[in-house]
DNA sequence: ACCTATTATGTAAACGTATACATTTTTAAA
DNA sequence: TTTAAAAATGTATACGTTTACATAATAGGT
């Protein structure tokens, strides 16, 4: 025998496939002793609704995809655990998709907007600059997109999106190190093409502006979001004529990195070259020495980047209006923490 | 106008719907001057397949599902690497679904083994106790299974599964300690139920008892596969009125919150206490100092997950067998890490 | 030009479910 | 009881594909 559909139930309780998917869908509308009786030969048929035909016939899936750079990345921990929250709440599943850096390309990122496999997704990854113009193509705003964290460029930017403000963010952390005494001050950004870290050079640079520093040739390498990257960084940095005495990294592990790259190089951290990292990952406290860093309310950007989705997902109705209103960011707050890898420098 | 279908297409082409859906999926069968004509009126109508009704047509759905205990850990990075090679070789594509601890109740594992959004599942999250029974049960056996990395429990252990020997690479661990000169030696495990760490427990006994050394009450402590977990444990075990001079982590993580706990108590390492680890992640050799540990050859038990898997999903026609045959799991060889957070017990 | 073998296309049914609508049964009021 | 209203159930269709089968077009020989 094989797989039991809707019809066997019917045949088995001796009623309609249509009392068969209404005590399954909406059992309040079907009298008590029928809706046993259904319920019974659910049991001894074995019977498990298709998925795949529920899913056809309806139209949507109640899946949400959340599209992630990278799974081994302990910076989602806690936002995926916000997005799990808010979607237990709200009836939907999720799903992850790894993109892997570039190795999802613009057809991959197409067709998960295009085919209707999820209602929804979330990008916490960057989509610039090999998926943006997919993603700004009409014909592709099939499915709601709400942007987590990322920073996308100014052709995407009206998708709805939660984050902090990582210009603001950047330019307190170089504030925090300049009020530490520090004058020269290096810079490690993630990937050339990222806009995210992009916005930290930004805040950095303009930090330094503003305090009327100079911001060296030299003193800003790329370190690739990687471990190896940000050592091949620092050890630019620190071959510098004249080199920095405080290293800003844009994210924790490459904090990391960077760290171990100078204690290799018989330099101690803080005591020779303060490092600031971003992110405050789980390892960031116990590290050593102890990281400062930017926290981000992870949590919160999780739960609300799923609840905006979903806001997205229910006013799909009035399609008519092809609703070109710009959807303002919702900005979240971040957060210095203070640890021992900073320490005043002494002149 | 709404989404448009594979009519649309037909009636712009002025063709029958079998000749599109022949052009999208076996182009060779179709002459030339059609395909192009109906090429040009997929572009003009800006036409996509429905994946729903697709997959609902073809039964199934070129999906692999992988569940992952938790998205953060860094562990899974090259697992899934390795996972995303393969996968693409075969033409499949890869989703996550995050565990999450006991979060994921028998009820979500169930659908997700019973409703037929995937081809194949990939565990590599540990199941028991809470799965156990739910995979166990011959109506749930629909979707072929794969674990990995994973012990599972005994009623379990006929799916086809691929990872190290758990047992032998904590006894060669614990060897290991004990040809450095230690007698004293502690073990942090991790969840109560995970058979895992179980294994690795088992392993680090047995090489105790070989050697003819105690296991003294109070060496051994549960550390959650946390960071505060370990430090937790950590904290009973030098509290010990009989302290180990070496300390054996069932995994990474967990050896980096042992040892910031024994820093913050003063205690060197690896001069005072030696600390071991396992799995190898990237952040075990920029540690301070660097993790002595197990490495898994995570690629490699990647991609075999995914050929086993799709080994299964293949031979699935000849279903009348019931195939009772007990898979043999695949051991891949472990490979222990020496670097510097373990060093010679001075008696 | 004719017939055959081959290739290309069209026709129509099926997949399993949900639901609008029609019909039957029950309930409640008179 | 009778009747109207309400509730429960049944009938039948549609969702968008793919594909077995039937039919039409082409090519290749004579």
């Amino acid at each position: 025998m094989s797989i039991p559909s809707i019809k066997d139930v019917a045949k088995l309780a001796g009623v309609s496939t249509a009392t068969v998917s209404r005590v399954i869908n909406s059992p309040e509308q079907v009298r008590e002793a029928t809706r046993l009786k259904v319920q019974e030969a659910i049991r001894n048929s074995d019977y498990s609704p298709n998925t795949l035909a529920r899913d056809f016939r309806r139209g949507s899936t109640n899946i949400i995809i959340v599209v992630v750079p990278k799974v081994g990345d302990p910076f989602f921990s806690a936002i995926m655990r916000g997005i799990r929250n808010a979607a237990r709440t709200e009836g939907y599943s999720i799903l992850i998709r790894e993109a892997a850096g570039s190795e999802m390309g613009p057809d991959e990122i197409s067709s998960l907007v295009v085919s209707r496999q999820a209602d929804g997704i979330i990008l916490l990854a960057s989509v610039s600059p090999f998926g943006t113009e997919i993603l700004s193509e009409r014909s592709n705003r099939r499915l709601p997109i709400v942007i987590g964290c990322e920073t996308m460029s100014p052709d995407l930017s009206d998708f709805p999106s939660v984050h902090i403000n990582n210009v603001l963010a950047a330019r307190d952390a170089t504030d925090y190190l300049i009020s530490q005494g520090h004058t020269k001050i290096g810079f490690i950004y993630g990937e050339k093409q990222s806009l995210l870290t992009a916005d930290r050079e930004l805040g950095y640079r303009a930090a330094m502006r503003d305090a009327g520093l100079d911001v060296e040739e030299g003193w800003v390498a790329e370190g690739r979001m990687t471990i190896q990257g940000a050592e091949h960084a620092a050890r630019h940095l620190i071959n510098h004529q004249n080199p920095p005495t405080a290293i800003f990294c844009a994210n924790d592990e490459m904090a990391m990195g960077c760290i171990h790259e100078l204690k290799s190089s018989g330099i101690r951290v803080p005591e020779d070259i303060s490092v600031m990292g971003f992110d405050d990952i789980r390892y960031a406290e116990v590290m050593d020495p102890p990281l400062t860093t930017i926290a981000q309310p992870a949590l919160e950007i999780g739960e609300r980047v799923v609840y905006r989705l979903v806001k997205e997902i229910n006013r799909k109705p009035e399609a008519g209006k092809e609703s070109k209103a710009i959807a303002k960011p919702e900005v979240v707050p971040h957060k210095l923490i203070v640890r021992s890898s900073v320490t005043k420098h002494r002149h």
